[in-house]
DNA sequence: TACGTCAAGTGGGACT
DNA sequence: AGTCCCACTTGACGTA
């Protein structure tokens, strides 16, 4: 018996099943096709109302006038935003990371506003002093999102910007969030395989019956082999997804809800 | 308060 | 050199 393990390439989704996407394509009008969707409120593709939710979370949220994208969390005060405006990620030389946060800061997150200069050296200090935040994106925007990844695993740039602008995220947020999601359902395919696959254990175990009865009943017990291979990663299904996976084999494997 | 979740950070590899 | 990806790890936050 033998793991497979169904790594994602991009060769996988430029000849996958997919027919929205289609190579060289650069996403634009599908996007614009979700943006009538999301914008006329016919919630036709399962996105009801996405712009009027951002737009309400965004206001409901507003913690700057230079235009919290609504993805932050309602508990953001005043003193988590000036946290955050002094809050920078490590400055490695030359990183593009650092050029990657910044791009998020200049795109008009809630940094913006105040001018940031992060020389490499002075930035570690005063990083290590203020805690780093972490945006809760809003229910439209994690569903928007879900959807578009049930679709497309992998986006293009232009795809990403598109994206992005449309759920009023920084490209950043939304290639990280394409990132992490990717590695969170191969986590969780991993664990789902491995249970799957693996020969349960046989373990006797003595019952007891009764007082009277001495005998002690042998019984095999199948534990199933289900080691996970991270420590700390018994992964639980997010109950809120809302789409299925792009594959049936996934659903059977460690897919989701 | 321990634990789960998740956005973001980190480091290294591949590619152009 | 720049960019993107994966494979984790970190740290903030919610909750049981």
């Amino acid at each position: 018996m033998t793991l497979s393990f169904s790594s994602f390439s991009i060769k996988d989704i430029l000849t996958g099943g997919d027919a929205r996407e289609k190579p060289g394509s650069t996403g634009t009008e599908e996007l614009c096709a979700l943006r009538s969707n999301m914008c006329a409120g016919d919630g036709g593709a399962g996105v009801p109302d996405l712009c009027q939710d951002v737009e309400q979370e965004r206001l409901s949220t507003d913690v700057s006038a230079s235009g919290n994208f609504g993805y932050e969390t309602e508990k953001a005060t005043g003193e988590e935003t000036e946290r955050r405006e002094d809050q920078h990620p490590r400055c490695k030389n030359g990183d593009k990371r650092q050029e990657n946060q910044l791009e998020a800061e200049e795109e008009g997150d809630i940094h913006s506003g105040g001018s940031f200069s992060c020389s490499p050296g002075e930035q570690r200090c005063r990083a290590g002093v203020k805690k780093r935040s972490r945006a809760a994106f809003s229910h439209a925007q994690v569903h928007e999102l879900e959807r578009r990844f049930s679709a497309q695993r992998y986006l293009s740039g232009p795809e990403r910007a598109d994206l992005a602008g449309a759920l009023k995220l920084t490209e950043t947020q939304v290639k990280i969030w394409f990132q992490n999601r990717r590695y969170k359902t191969k986590r969780r395919q991993m664990v789902a395989e491995l249970a799957a696959c693996s020969p349960p254990k046989k373990v006797a175990v003595k019952v007891l019956v009764r007082d009277d009865q001495t005998q002690h009943h042998r019984t095999e017990v199948r534990i199933p082999m289900s080691v996970p291979l991270y420590q700390g990663y018994q992964y639980h299904p997010y109950l809120h997804y809302y789409y299925q996976p792009w594959s049936p084999d996934c659903m059977s494997c460690g897919g989701m809800l």
